[in-house]
DNA sequence: TTTTATAGTCAACCATGGTTTACTAACTCC
DNA sequence: GGAGTTAGTAAACCATGGTTGACTATAAAA
């Protein structure tokens, strides 16, 4: 195998273009959400947590367990995101120990903002790639996931 | 939207299933290429040098021009790369300057095993989606990728 | 031939996104 | 009510993947 057709294999293989795409996205998605939210200082980490915060709120331990990180990492992102006024915090009135975080869901930094944002993301792709296709890549894909997430390396 | 929807939204969405596959691809073909080349000490960012490395070989000033990083830093990897062996340097006849950066032509440590690599990903990934689907979600990602290279941000 | 630009290296430093250890406070089980 | 468990925090530390500044050696331009 040559030069070129080496040059071929990593441009057109699906596996290197679906890493190409995520980035992509990834990158796209941040960007546009701090645009948004006009909050330069959000980090990837932060974004990362978007996924597995409730709308009604999700205490920090559990954040944490869904995430599959240290409570304590989850501890200090969250502290950030509550001085950049994304997320709020307050009490489990069930638990004193628990606290419950929370999206904002008022003002200018309001959560839905963020989120029409990243599922504009979205309907970009779908415009883009028509409604039949984004189905048939999306089932695609998820299986492709729940694939590689059994276990079956050699 | 309420919880269910939103929690759908972030689960569903292609953008969200996009990102994903790729870190899980991604992972897997460094565990996969350590795995082959028995090198546990490649990192992510060696990899990452795959590309920008020709055959013929090339130097390190132009791999941090390819790379779009400082050469400095291209330096570095490109040191830890021939203790591991994977990378052989001679000096630019034309240049004594400058250090023609190469991959092992035999041995182990051939781009080609590299490659054998991450094709066996992708033939995984082609056996788990049939040809049809392979090639059709192939078509729509790399449609995808065009799409969000061009210049299209509001 | 002197000046300027380029190739590479080294060391110091930095941001990111974690972990571990140690601790306090509160809940639960007995 | 005391023992053990859980929620959260704080601080020290760590790996990764960079950057910047200072330096040497060589090449190229004036």
């Amino acid at each position: 195998m040559d030069k070129t057709n080496f040059t071929n294999q990593k441009n057109t293989s699906l596996s290197h273009q679906l890493i190409k795409v995520g980035r992509l996205i990834n990158e796209r998605g941040l960007d546009s959400v701090r645009d948004v939210f006009n909050l330069p200082e959000l980090k990837q980490s932060h974004l990362d947590l978007f996924p597995h915060i409730d709308f009604e709120g999700t205490s920090i331990s559990e954040i944490s367990k869904r995430k599959g990180v240290s409570k304590q990492s989850v501890s200090k992102l969250v502290k950030e995101m509550t001085h950049i006024k994304i997320l709020s915090i307050k009490t489990d009135p069930e638990d004193s120990r628990s606290k419950i975080v929370f999206f904002k869901t008022s003002g200018f930094y309001s959560i839905q903002k963020g989120l029409e944002e990243l599922v504009a993301i979205d309907r970009l792709i779908s415009d883009h790639l028509g409604n039949k296709a984004y189905n048939s890549t999306l089932e695609n894909i998820s299986g492709l996931i729940d694939f590689f997430q059994t276990d079956n390396r050699k």
